[in-house]
DNA sequence: TGGAATTGATAAACCGGTATAGCTCCCGAA
DNA sequence: TTCGGGAGCTATACCGGTTTATCAATTCCA
């Protein structure tokens, strides 16, 4: 049996290709009996809309795009793309809008991609994640004309419609809480400077520091992988006057960094409080388990969705949406300094 | 500016649409002159098909779905997925085709979204992950005539194409490894016995057994969960004879297995030997890091794009590739019995 | 040298929807 | 009685490609 098409409905309703239409998109222009018949029928011939039929016609495709530039093997440790998906295919679910997901090495990749999308028409908008500085994507997609919402950091004036947490909250809750804990040396272990998450929190710390008293309250930067987390953590652990907490930017900094600790022979959270700025599961195997900063991603992907969508229901209107605060969830791994 | 159709490079060059068609798909109709022509004036207004009026005529779309059915929980710690996407995604950009990513909750609604897919003409084809003892899938997929290809395990006589590896030869190698180091007392902490990859590496335990003269070597099964993992470890330390190694069938059973170890003061690799069934940035961030078993699982992806694309191109002939053997990997979390 | 085969191109149909102009019928108001 | 207007529907153009039938001009071969 083949598919059925709106001729095939017609047909068998003896009414025309306009009128099943009409019926079938809850539009006025049949009678409210010819519109009943007719979804009756379409019911009975399980008919569903040929996608790129109706991509043609009217100028939506009912698919929205995604691309990750982060070489795979830095990905998917990081339970947060998983939620982050999951939110946002609620979020879409609901228009039944699908999703395409794109994995790729650097931010040209990326750009070339939105590039490809848009002359083929193959979505009506697209999510950004990882804000960097001067983002080029930023203009690249004002150029293309193609709807966009960024997870994570207000696009800036004139930009475009975001989804945003608030980074230096989210800073100040964990210092805030050390500092109460009695701690005085903080060292912040943090990501790429390029990311615009990254810059808000190290000068969130900065300006922080003073008014809690803190002596000393470095900030030093990494590429969010393991490696460079166990080694930055070795050195600082080697000071005379080490740090008696230091906070992660990523769960799996934080895990490095406590093997390095265990390595060294300094007890956690006895002679060193560690948070880590990003929970999942990876935190709660640990042994101590790790306080962590936890977000709701999964919901953070749903509003992304809906600001996405109604940006490509209207492009003049730019969205900046704020999310829910995150919250410290506070484990074994930090006490007051001995 | 407007995106160019065909109609205006036809009308700049002074031919016909078909011929221009002709031309940028490279069919013979037209001159070689004339071709190059078409295709220097293509360039020049940087004209790309129109995906939906491309699929519209032709019954492609050039894209390809993928459903993973888990809950988005269990999700993201395994860069198993994260590997393999990039893995198809390299496998399809040769062609240009895209990858729908959809994460569902369970089967059922799985299958939804392959009916709806066929029915809207969304996809070209499928790629299959986790196939079950019995799965429901495979038959509505043949059902729908929409081509698929199953990742991990062999669908049986007459079923759909395949890419799988030897998980009944990466099970020999691990415990030969360990009856080589002398274990006799071997626990297998598996997944869900409804996968049939659990299956086999329980079986293929089982019959290796005797002829390595092992004195006990129990399969038991779990959800994946680190949870379960930990609870089934710690029966198993309990006992009176317990077992001198544990194999895991995830790197998360067996990190959370080596925290349990830890805790009831059981030393690793001196009291008890640990060996993970898949490796990830999780096995090396532990202190011992876990002996484990490495598949390449971006090829794996990569290969079953290449399968999908075969068997969308050519629907009657099932192929059944197998990929590389997984190897294991040796690290400090195994050693001789004390 | 004449008819057949080949080459290079065109015009038009088609894919499955949406949008729109227009037609018919009926009711109510001037 | 006529005209206006709206409801309900039809016919048709259109979206941007692909594909097929057709045709003229040229080449090939007996």
């Amino acid at each position: 049996m083949v598919r059925p098409t709106i001729a095939d409905i017609a047909t068998r309703a003896g009414v025309s290709k306009g009128a099943v239409s009409f019926a079938l998109n809850g539009r006025p222009g049949v009678s409210d009996a010819t519109r009943e018949r007719i979804l009756k029928i379409a019911e009975q011939m399980s008919w569903r809309p040929h996608s790129a039929a109706r991509a043609l016609g009217a100028s939506r495709v009912d698919s929205v795009g995604m691309v990750i530039a982060r070489p795979a093997r830095t990905l998917g440790v990081e339970p947060f793309f998983a939620h982050l998906l999951s939110g946002v295919q609620s979020g879409l679910s609901a228009e039944s809008i699908s999703l395409q997901l794109l994995i790729v090495e650097d931010t040209a990749a990326e750009i070339e991609v939105y590039r490809r999308w848009a002359s083929e028409h193959r979505v009506d908008g697209v999510i950004l994640v990882d804000l960097t500085v001067k983002d080029p994507r930023v203009d690249e997609l004002k150029a293309l004309e193609l709807p966009a919402v960024v997870i994570g950091g207000r696009g800036g004036k004139g930009a475009l419609a975001s989804v945003w947490a608030d980074d230096r909250d989210a800073m100040l809750s964990i210092v805030e809480y050390l500092a109460a804990l009695g701690h005085r040396r903080i060292a912040h272990v943090a990501g790429t400077p390029i990311f615009q998450h990254t810059q808000r929190r190290i000068r969130a710390l900065r300006d922080a520091a003073p008014r809690l008293g803190l002596l000393d309250a470095p900030s030093l930067t990494t590429d969010f992988s393991d490696a460079e987390g166990a080694a930055i953590t070795r050195k600082l652990l080697s000071q005379s006057d080490r740090p008696t907490a230091i906070v992660y930017d990523s769960d799996v900094m934080a895990v490095a960094g406590l093997g390095v600790a265990m390595e060294m022979g300094v007890s956690v959270p006895g002679d060193l409080s560690i948070v880590a700025f990003d929970d999942s599961i990876l935190t709660q195997l640990m042994h101590p388990a790790l306080t962590a900063l936890s977000r709701d991603t999964f919901d953070f992907g749903r509003q992304a969705a809906e600001v996405l969508l109604e940006t490509i229901a209207d492009p003049a209107t730019v969205i900046n949406r704020r999310t829910s605060d995150p919250v410290l969830t506070v484990r074994e791994s930090t006490a007051p300094p001995a």
